[in-house]
DNA sequence: AATCCGAACGACCGATCGGTCTTTTTATCT
DNA sequence: AGATAAAAAGACCGATCGGTCGTTCGGATT
C-alpha cells in the first residue's frame, strides 16, 4: 500500500462511498443511480468501474460503509456508558442524536435499504439483513448485560425489538410531521418503557 | 355514469389503481414503472394515459385508492369494537391483521410511500403526509375517548407515535427476520403498554 | 344508418439507465 | 529515460424510462 497509484484509489474509493451512502439515504440503495453518484462525487460514471464490478458490488461495499460508519458514530459512543441499563439507554440516545445531527441527508440509511430492500431477494437484501441482526443482536446482549445485573426485568428481544421500532419511526416523523415532537415522542416512549422495566429507576435521568 | 363505456373505463381504471397499489407497496410510489404496470394490470402503457395525464396523477390517485382500502380493512373493522381501550387495541390488531392477511405484497402501501416521499417534496409527499395525518389523528382521537372514559392514563399524541411505531416496524421486521416472532412482539409491545396505562386491565384481554 | 366520443392501442420520441471499450493521465519500477 | 501498471476519462451501447401522436374499436346519440 505504499503505492501512491493504490492510496490515491482508496482516497477517493472512500469519497464515492461516502457519497453513495448519503445519496442512498436519500433515495435508497437500488434507487442510487450511478450517473448522479459520479456527478456528485466528482468523478466520471466510468470511473466507477475501475473500483467496482457492477452496481451491485458498490451497493455491497456500501452497506458495509455505512455499517462501520454505524459503528463509529452510534455502537462506540454507547460503550463509554457502563453496561447495564445506562447502555441501553445510551445506545437509544446515541441513535437519535445520530439522526438529529443530520449526519446522513436522508436520516438512516439501513432504514431506507431495509425498505426498500425486505421484498429484493438477492445478496443486497441478505447483507442488509445481515448488517442489521449484529445490530439487534448487539442490542439485545446490552439489554441482556442490564437483565443479568438485575438493573432490568425483560425479555431481551422483545424490548430490543420495542426500541428499534421507536428508534426508526423517528425517522419517518421527523419529516413528515413536527421534527422536535417526534424526537421528543421517541425519548420518552424508551425512558418510560426502561423505567417501568427496573427495580431501580435511579439508574436513568430524571425528566 | 349510465354511459356503458365510461362505466368500464371506471372499471378498468379501478383494476389498474389496485395493480398500481400492490406494485406500489412492493417498489414504492415511483419505483412503480408505467410499463410494468401497464404488463400487470393488462393494458398498454399508452393506455394508462386515457386515465391520468402523467404519472404523478396516477400517484396521487393510488394513495387515494390506498387510503381508502385502509379505512375499509382497518379503521372500520375497529369500529365495530366500542370506543375507549378497548378500540386502540383493536386498530393496532386490525392493522396487524392487514398486514397478517398478506393483502398487499409488499405489507403496506403508506409505510413505503412515507420512506419513498419524506425526502422528495411535492404534491405526492403532500398528499402522503395528509393521509397519515388523518390516519394518525383518527388514531389519537381513539386514545381520548379512551382517556376521558378513565380507561387509560396517556398523552394521546404521545401513545399514538408508540402504537404505530410499534405497528409499522412489523412491515419491516416480519420480512427481514422471522415473521411469526415479529407479529407476536408487535402484539406483545402494545398490549403490555395498553395494561400499563390503564387503571382497569380487565378492558384488556388476557395473554 | 350516420355520427360521435371515450377507451385503448401501436409506433415512436428524447432522456437516462447500467455497462463496455478504448484512450489518457499519473505514479512506480528498472 | 523508458517500460509498466493502476486510476480515471470519454465515447458509445442496448434497454428502459416517462410521455406523445395518430389510429382503431365499440357503445351511445341523433
Amino acid at each position: 500500500m505504499a503505492d501512491g497509484r493504490k492510496v490515491r484509489g482508496q482516497r477517493s474509493r472512500e469519497a464515492i462511498l461516502g457519497s453513495a451512502v448519503a445519496l442512498a439515504s436519500v433515495d435508497g440503495l437500488d434507487g442510487l443511480t450511478l450517473g448522479r453518484l459520479a456527478g456528485v462525487a466528482g468523478v466520471s460514471k466510468s470511473g466507477l468501474f475501475a473500483h467496482w464490478r457492477d452496481k451491485e458490488q458498490l451497493q455491497l461495499d456500501a452497506v458495509e460503509w455505512a455499517r462501520r460508519q454505524w459503528i463509529e458514530h452510534v455502537v462506540t459512543p454507547a460503550l463509554a456508558v457502563p453496561q447495564g441499563l445506562r447502555r441501553v439507554l445510551a445506545l437509544h440516545e446515541a441513535r437519535l442524536a445520530f439522526y438529529e445531527e443530520g449526519r446522513l441527508p436522508g436520516g438512516c440509511f439501513f432504514f431506507a435499504a431495509q425498505v426498500e430492500f425486505d421484498d429484493r431477494p438477492g445478496p443486497v437484501k441478505d447483507r442488509v439483513a445481515e448488517a442489521m441482526n449484529d445490530w439487534l443482536g448487539f442490542l439485545e446482549r446490552a439489554i441482556q448485560d442490564a437483565v443479568d445485573r438485575g438493573e432490568l426485568r425483560a425479555d431481551p428481544a422483545q424490548l430490543a425489538y420495542e426500541i428499534e421500532a421507536l428508534g426508526e419511526a423517528v425517522v419517518i416523523h421527523s419529516r413528515l410531521r413536527d421534527r422536535p415532537r417526534a424526537f421528543a415522542h421517541a425519548r420518552r416512549a424508551v425512558l418510560d418503557r426502561l423505567r417501568a422495566l427496573s427495580p431501580d429507576p435511579t439508574l436513568l435521568p430524571e425528566d
